[in-house]
DNA sequence: CATGAATGAGCATTCATTCAT
DNA sequence: CATGAATGAATGCTCATTCAT
């Protein structure tokens, strides 16, 4: 039997082509997808992605394993999804702020900052598999994902050195290490963020930008 | 991630007993279980706590992992010994930093962040697990080393306080809120540092040092 | 190889039923049948029976895995009709050259060797699954079709000791051993004959027949 | 955490170094390995290489599947030591033969398929999955073991030829298309061969090389 | 101290099959 | 006829841990 195969099957996948279609019950093959990518979601947020098993994710939905793979293609494909919708979004906020007129350049950096912050807080599970769980990419997917991110920073540097020009902020601050800062600070609200704590959004988020408008040497 | 996961075993460890024997050799015994601890760092640092096989650090120790059970309990409890290890040289610039005579509240706040980053840069690999695999220690454990951490957010606090009572810093500040900012970005480090990389450890600590002050209020 | 595995179904079948119908479009739904059976035999023979797919034969014709179960009850099911289909055509072959007249004992080997070979370097695929996949067939069928292929051998037995006794051949020659070198020979024609290869059908047909004869100690 | 590890570990594998020692109890290494094999043997053959499982294996053994992988890479790591072990067998007959001094090309030949046929009835199970189970080999694997056989082909070809120069043998066969009629006869012998069945091993190996003299036109 | 062998539970994944719509 | 969703059992494989020698 001439078994040249060798793998690579690339069979035409289930869902896909499912996209649009009207026949009653339809539309719930979106809203499943869904509700596979918020178990998912639950389940790597509360375990970590590598300590979270299939069977979990399948005891959530309460549907077999076996049956969850009627939407996935591995473990590995769940957190790409996973990741690739949340960047999609933190992707939209840069977006919006980059799209705001008539603001100067620390304004937009305080906007940027303060909406990134209260997403985080009104997605903690997301945002926390988002920076924890990375590495746990294929080196592929991983890298690509690493690329994107890297256009946030840039959008940060531009800003500062822009706001710097502009006389906004301290002349001296070296933009390259300062954003490494920034981020740090806005990304590690997912640890210590508590929904229903000590803080609420509004006052993390614009704390967050009054924070940032000071660490440029600017007067809030 | 909140990693719920206990299996807290406190078995009397073999080495418990073993502390401070005099037998000939011992001295190499103190300094077997430093490779060990050193071995599993790298481990765990390059394939993450929850990846990184007991097989993983018997090869790099050139042993087989039947052997490695004498010098450890568990997996766990290597991660333990690990955390515990470098929180006691976080605590101990904490303390150093404490002890400094003749020094205003925002310069030790400043001397508190530029040496704990300096660390960072310069243990990477255990900070890295330090701050990314605490989840997988069982509850008790966990617990107790988060308890130990909140000094270190008390510490900074106080400092604050004290700083905006001298004067030093902006009396707006919301300390509560601004200490974690301020970890974050110190916290941080560890995944964007890269040895021999565009930074080098003078300039991240020393920046960090000066982001701390601005982001404060206070002319650096 | 000696599969015991066991699961002989034979349940009532739909298309059992369905046989003889005449409904319009009834045309349809036996290029349909064949269509399902050479999607099969494409399947099976590039991935072998075991590691061959109810999914990869569905994606082969183009429709969902649940929907090839309209026309099948199983996948041993397809391959019992595969096999089935194969036997019949090979059969057609064994009674071909029995009918023919006026043809001698040794000119009738030559034709039966030279035309079964013909028949597989065109149908490579049905009869290399033929020849290595019997033994996936439920232990019944397995029989079954075992016993049916006797015949040939007995065809062929028998056309040697006419042959031995027309002064054909060698008289010293045992035939119920030769038949099994000589369906070695013709036979293993699946494992090296290539399409578009070294060889055309005719030669490898022709050559066979040669072989036969001569093996039989025999002049060409 | 630096997730570059990316997967391909080599791990300093656990067998393997242990050859040559001799405490006592050790050889028993060597021992349980051919016993990991000769189950494998049984078991590829009875149910086939695809169908067969590990568990199988485990279970002939006596041992539990996951003790299985002390001595296994994979399922196919297993296959693999089989296929190269039976090759490794039959090479050596071919060098055997062809170091045969004082022999003519003919005899030689009646030799190697005599010895081949001999090996063969005496080890059916292996030979079974030497032919019947190759192609389920990774493609590298897969493409070495069959250049490696194309060695036989070449031997056999080129003794036909000085055969035929020597006069020994019908000088108008084509011995590339018999060197393929020959191996069939050969190797199709795994199976109709049944030991303890009609023929004796001496009679199927002294009977081919009959049949391989007759074949090639030459006198026995 | 160290080895080699085994355990047993768990895991991601596949797959033939069923069935309501 | 066809789809989409689910089932449930099996499969290959990993791994922390144990323990006699």
């Amino acid at each position: 039997v001439a078994s040249e195969a060798d793998k690579t099957k690339t069979r035409t996948t289930k869902r896909g082509a499912a996209a649009g279609r009207t026949r009653p019950g339809r539309a719930n093959g979106a809203r499943r997808e869904q509700e596979v990518l918020d178990a998912a979601t639950k389940v790597f947020y509360s375990r970590g992605y590598s300590d979270a098993s299939v069977q979990d994710i399948a005891d959530e939905l309460g549907i077999l394993k076996g049956s969850l793979y009627y939407y996935i293609d591995s473990k590995e494909d769940l957190l790409f999804r996973l990741l690739d919708e949340t960047h999609e979004e933190v992707q939209a906020i840069l977006e919006e702020v980059a799209a705001l007129e008539g603001v100067g350049p620390l304004d937009r950096l305080r906007e940027y900052f303060g909406r990134q912050v209260a997403y985080t807080t009104r997605n903690l599970a997301k945002m926390a598999i988002y920076y924890h769980d990375l590495d746990q990419l294929s080196a592929g997917r991983r890298k690509d994902l690493n690329r994107k991110r890297r256009v946030h920073e840039k959008f940060v540097i531009d800003l500062i050195e822009q706001a710097k020009k502009a006389g906004e902020v301290d002349s001296e601050i070296d933009a390259n290490l300062t954003v490494n800062y920034l981020f740090g600070s806005m990304i590690w609200v997912y640890r210590w963020y508590k929904p229903g704590g000590k803080f609420k959004t509004d006052q993390v988020s614009q704390g967050l930008a009054d924070f940032v408008t000071r660490s440029l040497g600017a007067r809030s």
